[in-house]
DNA sequence: GAATTGTGAGAAAGCGTTTTCTCGGAGCGT
DNA sequence: ACGCTCCGAGAAAACGCTTTCTCACAATTC
């Protein structure tokens, strides 16, 4: 049995001693039960008060069957997207009264796993983000973790929401932007391989592609982070391209840097794009290009699907198939005309 | 008593039943207690992995009195710095197999005391985050929070760990390094006014002028974001400083992109200098000067001493005052020589 | 005034674990 | 062979709460 090492923290059973009523009683007020006399509800509240109890959540917890609290697990926290997920989601469930744990699978996809389970258990349910796990996996692992939102994957099995974000769209779009400043010669600077949203991308550029026959793209190698932006300056430089598609916001922030220290002008010689608005994009130098996901309102949005998920166990009207945020082309100064141009 | 709503979840009465032992001898066995019979543990594990028995954690939390769970509450957690630490807490907390529950106080100090309040009862410690509570309400509330970790701020009574930064000993090498590059008129754009670390910095500021009588440092309304830095463009410029000193990097940073647009070169016309080194330091344009303060580390930290809080409750090694950390110049290319200067 | 309904509060049964207590039986010494 | 110790496993209590069940007592009705 638990051996409580320090003095015993105060319980309903100190409350029920010192008001002289039982632990039911004290519950029911606690509970804001209205069938109990009005005088006695008083005398348990004074109690309470004087006593200064705290119902322990754990016993609570045991006895509703609930936690009142959700996990989220993410593939990395120090990437602003999944802070601003995090955020989003933090902030709109404890408007309902729920609270957030967190599990940083530091993008290793063996113990996402493991981390959904634990932190599964533990909530009422969970907001997956495991963008390098296997399909195959992700399908087995669903049913033990409803209640479930997922961001950016989907299952075939329709009761799990799904949250996306339609990156191919957005980054076909950045690049009618570049062609429409007059870049024929592009660049795509990738995400991680694995990465099912960097697939997405590709996918929308080779829709991109087929329709502009024209235009060259090139499909260099990246990452998602400052550095690999920054060192993949000459890749950029050598590929001879004009307009570059940076797998993302930090990407691009390393790329302008890196450019800024060839003295190459952005966007004289060279457009470069960014990719989901990140709050830091706005104040760039130059202010950067980008395509913006609402990535708040995304976490959010995950938490009110959640909600529903808790709340009405059958309904089911989110069976619609996933829910998917446009990007929205957001164009700042550092795209501008090509080289040459006019 | 508790409904389940669903088909209850396989549970330690389950795995017993099929294994033909009681629930002692299971819960014995999962928790690798070795007094069991080889054959008898073996038939358990069986019927454990079969069955895919995952104990239940509130069940298991309740019998032992502690949760595997440590909170924070951050004042905001779209602020780099406490992204920064929640990152470092999470990495190291899960290192020891903790996890973590955030609570967002949003900025209202007056939610800070409850949400503190109900995370730590959910939790085996709280780490705290509360730079605009009074001093009365901290100490005040302290006892009841036990185990717990300050960030930035301390208490009376010693046994609550607390991890500083000198916001006063960086704020003054930034000054000193201006100087040492030759300029006369500084300016420091302050953070907002309750702020516990902006009064740390102008603690810091006072010692510097009064060791340098021959410079003139204007104070400056602020604020702790990139819009506020954005917006003190005309007062910056109105107030003839040279060199300025932005409450951290975000503001710097929207000061950056704001003289950029009206054509003031950094660092030839006007150097500036952020705070704290977030990650997106290295990569403006140009790359900021600032103090690096180790706020990973700092979170990492903070999960040790909770650590030792937790295992040891009698040993009280860090008895020694709070733990400073001291901010590191970092030279980078937005200070240069004052105007005027050889 | 006796039978019936209603009301409010205590007793007790969970929720799913861990751990103490207890006890049957095997092993050993005399 | 008897008694003692030791060991392994089941019974049961405990963790702190919620909620059903139950029952005493008061209030109504015929």
């Amino acid at each position: 049995m638990g051996r409580r090492a320090t003095t015993r923290r105060i319980g309903i059973a100190d409350v029920a001693l010192k008001a002289g009523v039982s632990h039911a009683t004290v519950s029911r007020v606690m509970n804001g039960n209205f069938t109990v006399d009005p005088t006695i509800a008083e005398r348990v509240r004074a109690a309470a008060t004087e006593l200064n109890y705290q119902p322990n959540p754990v016993g609570r917890s045991l006895a509703l069957g609930k936690t009142d609290t959700i996990g989220i697990v993410v593939p990395d926290l120090s990437n602003p997207t999944f802070q601003a997920i995090l955020r989003g989601l933090s902030m709109a469930a404890a408007q309902d009264g729920y609270r957030v744990l967190i599990a940083d699978s530091s993008e290793v996809s063996s113990e996402e796993a493991i981390l959904a389970g634990e932190a599964r258990r533990r909530c009422d349910g969970l907001v997956l983000c495991a963008p390098r796990m296997a399909d195959a996996e992700l399908e087995e692992l669903a049913p033990s973790l409803q209640p479930m939102v997922l961001i950016n994957r989907t299952t075939v099995d329709t009761h799990t929401p799904s949250l996306m974000v339609d990156y191919g769209q957005g980054i076909r779009e950045l690049a009618e932007h570049l062609v429409g400043l007059g870049h024929t010669r592009l660049a795509f600077l990738a995400g991680p391989a694995r990465s099912a949203s960097n697939g997405l991308r590709l996918a929308g550029l080779a829709k991109f592609t087929a329709a502009h026959p024209g235009i060259e793209l090139q499909m260099l190698d990246g990452g998602s982070t400052f550095e690999a932006g920054h060192q993949s300056v000459d890749a950029v430089l050598a590929s001879g391209a004009t307009g570059i598609l940076a797998f993302n916001d930090l990407v691009a922030m390393g790329l302008l840097s890196g450019l800024h220290e060839r003295g190459v002008r952005v966007p004289e010689d060279m457009s470069v794009t960014g990719f989901d608005d990140i709050p830091f994009a706005r104040y760039t130098t130059p202010t950067l290009t980008t395509a913006a996901v609402p990535i708040t309102e995304l976490g959010q949005q995950a938490w009110h699907r959640m909600r529903d998920l808790i709340r009405n166990i059958p309904s089911d009207e989110a069976a619609g198939g996933p829910t998917v945020f446009e990007p929205k082309l957001e164009v700042r100064s550092s795209s501008g005309a090509a080289p040459g141009t006019a």
